[in-house]
DNA sequence: CCATCGTATCATCATGCACTGATATATTAT
DNA sequence: ATAATATATCAGTGCATGATGATACGATGG
């Protein structure tokens, strides 16, 4: 996939727009329903099966990935389908993925900054 | 540049090290940081007047981004050079604005969650 | 040596996030 | 209708983060 700066027609400056999208990608509970739902689509319990998320917890992170757009929901009765709506998302996670794999050392000792508060 | 998915040889369930990597893209700061680094290496001062942070702040801020290997320290005498660490890096910052380019108005209505606490 | 400049660190504080448990809503089944 | 299932929302809490101002460190210059 080519990606080249003149793409990106965004107000050089929106630094908080950015960062809402990397904040939304900044949990380690989201990423894993985000790994999960790379596989294809899931509904919150098979979610909550593979990532053993409680269930308010899972329905919480999938709201807030649908509210930024990173995830669509379809709903089916009283189930309610969930996918990865951009394709260039998961490219974003392979591409950290990749990043991580040369310098993942200095990430790993980055003590300046952890998880948020988690009572787990 | 080419993103495989089998490039990355990450373990498979390390999402806490991914979103730590996301968390240190995840804020305006750093972001303008960034930004101010994509046009060439800055010191310290450079980077205060380009993003108008604070000096602690800024420095601060920089502290995190070189722990996490975002970013790279050269000493010049009583200065301090930084620039970015890895090209991928600025792939990841493009390739977000691409995909914001063409879902931003979801991610700017997520109200699920905010900037982290800012007194300014 | 002393002052100055550039940078880093410290103490402190406030806000927002992520979690839990309980409950509400909605849809299908008996 | 009633129950049961699937999902969403609410109230409350602890903790990490990002900010500030003061200060310490280190290097150059007079």
């Amino acid at each position: 996939m080519a990606v080249s700066r003149s793409l990106a027609t965004l107000h050089p400056a929106n630094h908080a727009l950015r960062a809402k999208l990397f904040r939304g990608l900044g949990d380690p509970s989201r990423l894993g329903i985000l790994a999960a739902l790379r596989d294809g689509p899931l509904t919150v319990g098979e979610i909550v099966d593979a990532t053993g998320l409680s269930q308010p917890n899972a329905s919480n992170h999938l709201a807030c990935l649908l509210d930024c757009g990173l995830v669509r929901r379809e709903r089916h009765g009283r189930f309610a389908s969930y996918s990865i709506a951009d394709d260039r998302v998961a490219t974003i996670l392979d591409l950290a993925d990749n990043v991580l794999a040369t310098s993942a050392s200095g990430v790993l000792t980055c003590s300046r900054y952890a998880e948020p508060g988690r009572t787990t």
